[in-house]
DNA sequence: CGCCTATTCTAACGAATCTTAGAATACCGT
DNA sequence: ACGGTATTCTAAGATTCGTTAGAATAGGCG
């Protein structure tokens, strides 16, 4: 094989995993998989694609061997084809915060005052869980809470917070987290809650995060 | 802005970083600006394409703020963006080569006993540097090493090794350093000293991944 | 000032990709 | 075996991308 060749489908296979990252939604549906595995159709509500739309996209990040699958019943489960894979994804998107002005920009402008929700760092919520002296709640949807949480922390999706607010302690200080850096339920969450007299921040990043970072999980419920 | 609008906009920025990277011979032109600023004619020659054509994805780099350019004198020179860069576009490779079983196929096709040179690794490559019993070579291109290369270190381009074998002593071990983990050049001048009665070795990886650790570089000379 | 060189910009064509409708598949429950 | 459900496969139109020719630009040099 001449030198050329080899360098030609060398670099073929690495732009494979490129154009896996290459499409918004596929970023968007490699976000969601973090969480724990989903169904197409799950996928699709939360994208806000139609299936077959979503089907189409999984196939490419199966392509690129980003996404794995399991049958059960009826039903496909997509999720990441490895920890490495999630490493990627927050790799890509650190790097568009570095270089890309625009993210900040917009950032700023959608979560405006996201940075006065004072946010806490994953080392500290640990450390504050372990003193005992904190409140963490998961505002995540239901079933991304069972597919596996911070260890210790309440479910309390966001759609039912105000719902449930008097589950929570008002004495202890609240910290929220949820899908990760980007995520808007947190800031959400904590805004509700100290609309509400809390005292509530928000953690800086999200489940897979705390997860990548090799600390406890704890899954069902 | 609605939710799906503030999401759609973000995730299409960090699709401009994928975009960047999904085509083989723009990740070809990343690998080649790790080495260093080179001009869009060395890269046009170096990656085997027409100059337009090198401009042409160029441009999308630019776009996608993966790299930067300096003018001097007729020539634009363009470089990496940052070191972050270039730790992505490893780290890309890193799962290129864990995901698609190719890429090791298309390697060992190619550099059929590549392990049989026994790699050292940087941190080893160090230790010996330090304890002096080795002598070390950098064997790409002249440019390349006065860009920059690890202190110490003799520039034996490939090329030339054949016509310039006796400046190397043959007592001590050799190490032959390049662009990369996948580069040749290493491969090749580890096989021909072994076939002038060297004992040679290669390093596992190359210059880049040397400074990205954080390790001490030379330039010029 | 005008020519020379290196590079980019504009434009156009073919190839690849996205989206999505309709048909096909795979597995469950009965 | 049969019908139902979730999903994929196939195919086609619309869009984007890759490639490359020709014109334009920017700066150095005589």
């Amino acid at each position: 094989m001449p030198h050329r060749a080899f360098k030609n489908s060398l670099y073929e296979q690495f732009a494979r995993i490129g154009h896996g990252v290459s499409s918004p939604k596929r970023i968007e549906l490699l976000d969601l998989l973090a969480q724990g595995e989903k169904k197409v159709e799950t996928l699709a509500e939360q994208t806000a694609m139609p299936v077959k739309n979503t089907s189409a996209h999984l196939r490419v990040l199966r392509q690129a061997r980003l996404v794995e699958t399991r049958r059960d019943a009826s039903s496909i489960y997509y999720r990441l084809a490895s920890e490495r894979v999630f490493r990627f994804l927050r790799d890509l998107e650190t790097l568009g915060r570095e270089r890309l002005a625009e993210v900040e920009r917009v950032t700023q402008q959608y979560l405006a005052g996201r940075d006065s929700l004072e946010p806490v760092t994953l080392t500290e919520l640990r450390k504050r869980l372990r003193d005992g002296d904190v409140t963490v709640i998961d505002v995540r949807p239901r079933p991304e809470y069972e597919a596996g949480h911070i260890p210790g922390a309440l479910s309390v999706p966001v759609a039912e917070l105000k719902r449930r607010m008097k589950e929570i302690p008002k004495k202890r200080e609240v910290i929220a987290y949820c899908r990760g850096p980007y995520c808007v339920y947190s800031v959400d969450a904590v805004t509700v809650l100290r609309r509400n007299g809390f005292r509530a921040r928000r953690a800086d990043k999200g489940f897979p995060d705390w997860r990548a970072a090799g600390l406890a999980v704890a899954a069902g419920e």
